[in-house]
DNA sequence: TCTATTTATTGTAAAAACAACTATAACTAT
DNA sequence: ATAGTTATAGTTGTTTTTACAATAAATAGA
């Protein structure tokens, strides 16, 4: 009996009778962005049950009444649209984290879920509220009751993930804006990691990764506090860097 | 509407019928292993359409109607043993890569398939072929005909994980018997990634890096060939290592 | 027994990377 | 002009890496 077969027959049960192994299978995402100094995670509040009022990762059932059928990802895409309001270009990375198949972590019947994390860069216009009943991003830290279903559990593991990434690969960049200056990007590692790093040497590490960023040639307006007025950088063509950025 | 729910009036899709969306869920794993100086994975050769006389990767449909409800890693050991023969304990790890979920992956109909990857070690008593169908461990870098569904897809992402690992966290050990010697060990990293490495600076590395390997206080016999005998270590405690095993 | 060979393990020195700190550059506000 | 602020470049000692040399402990054959 292999992966992916019909639903006839099963040799290795020694039963011929045809049973409907068929369930829910459901996409959750964790869409982080960093905000007014915090790292935050949206989530939306469930109007019905169960947990109703409780807060929880967006996300819903993949459909097969779309096209041929969607992927994954896709619902991913058009959840996030239909529950919080940001539209897909508004994504700035997703990546899948993982499927979730405790068989009791819906309450009502079996769902596999598989979840993704994202990042949303900080936008220059806000956009203004979305219209969708209720959909906030939260700081991650300050997230005291549980969140519906096992979803407790997937944002951590998201968490984690997303603070691993941030030492060998370039995500950090999906965090800020089109053009940003080191200075930003090492806020976002200082916030989402929680400590503080030493601004020359990180600057030293950016630049000397190859393709981690892409030299402007222009600087940042120079802030009404005052300061050197700082070199504006894009996102470099690299995934990967060769030596890690360290949390100290 | 929230993830996980009940296929009951679908209200952001803007039509009140109810529709079914479940489909089939299976699980592949690539079990991997190394074995006469190559690293191999277990196939399977396919008995029935489609794909029939094809190789696979183990794996079939979650359950429904095994106690509760199968949790998809329990589905992986147990496709393993009927599949293959290899019980749950002649597994050393095992480990989710994530969800494979193409519309089109299963010409027949939607199936989402969790993918794990899991590593076999080198076994003192070889306990003779299973009496399964054709199960085989193949070398990975001679796999030519390509795969039964996306397992080819499977397979590639499986391999780089497990490569990505043995850099950051001690799986090699994994691959080895209960007790091993540095050179053993050693030995895992240069076939599995293809590369040589220096032995005087791997063993630094591995002994200094806490809780990686336990010292037994013996040693293994000398071989036939000559040269020193070499200390027994078993698996010590530590799951990562903080400075990393690089490939040259 | 002695010697060459083999493998494991330890030592060493140059090179690279890291961490902490200092110095300079380029701005604002008074 | 001067002080304050932020960005960026330099400096220095320490740790880590890499390449290579030396020693240890066995086997095999003369």
């Amino acid at each position: 009996m292999n992966s992916s077969e019909f639903p006839v027959s099963d040799m290795q049960s020694n039963q011929n009778v045809e049973v409907d192994h068929r369930m829910n299978v459901s996409v959750d995402v964790a869409l982080f962005t960093v905000r007014n100094e915090e790292f935050q995670v949206l989530l939306i509040e469930r109007g019905i049950n169960p947990f109703r009022f409780q807060w929880a990762l967006p996300g819903g059932r993949i459909r097969s009444d779309i096209g041929d059928g969607e992927t994954p990802e896709e619902t991913a895409y058009r959840e996030l649209e239909e529950e919080t309001g940001i539209s897909k270009d508004l994504v700035g990375y997703l990546e899948q984290l993982g499927a979730y198949g405790n068989p009791k972590r819906d309450p009502r019947n079996r769902v596999i879920s598989i979840a993704y994390f994202g990042i949303r860069p900080m936008l220059d216009d806000p956009k203004g509220g979305s219209d969708a009943s209720k959909a906030e991003f939260k700081p991650v830290n300050e997230i005291k009751q549980s969140l519906a279903f096992d979803h407790d559990e997937i944002l951590s593991d998201a968490i984690d993930r997303a603070r691993a990434k941030l030492e060998y690969s370039t995500i950090a960049t999906e965090f800020c804006g089109e053009e940003f200056t080191i200075t930003e990007l090492r806020k976002v590692y200082e916030i989402v990691w929680g400590v503080s790093l030493n601004p020359g040497n990180f600057q030293k590490k950016v630049l000397s990764s190859p393709g981690f960023v892409e030299d402007t040639g222009r600087n940042a307006e120079s802030s009404s506090t005052g300061g050197r007025p700082a070199r504006l950088y894009r996102s470099g063509s690299a995934a990967l860097i060769n030596l890690p950025i360290r949390r100290n």
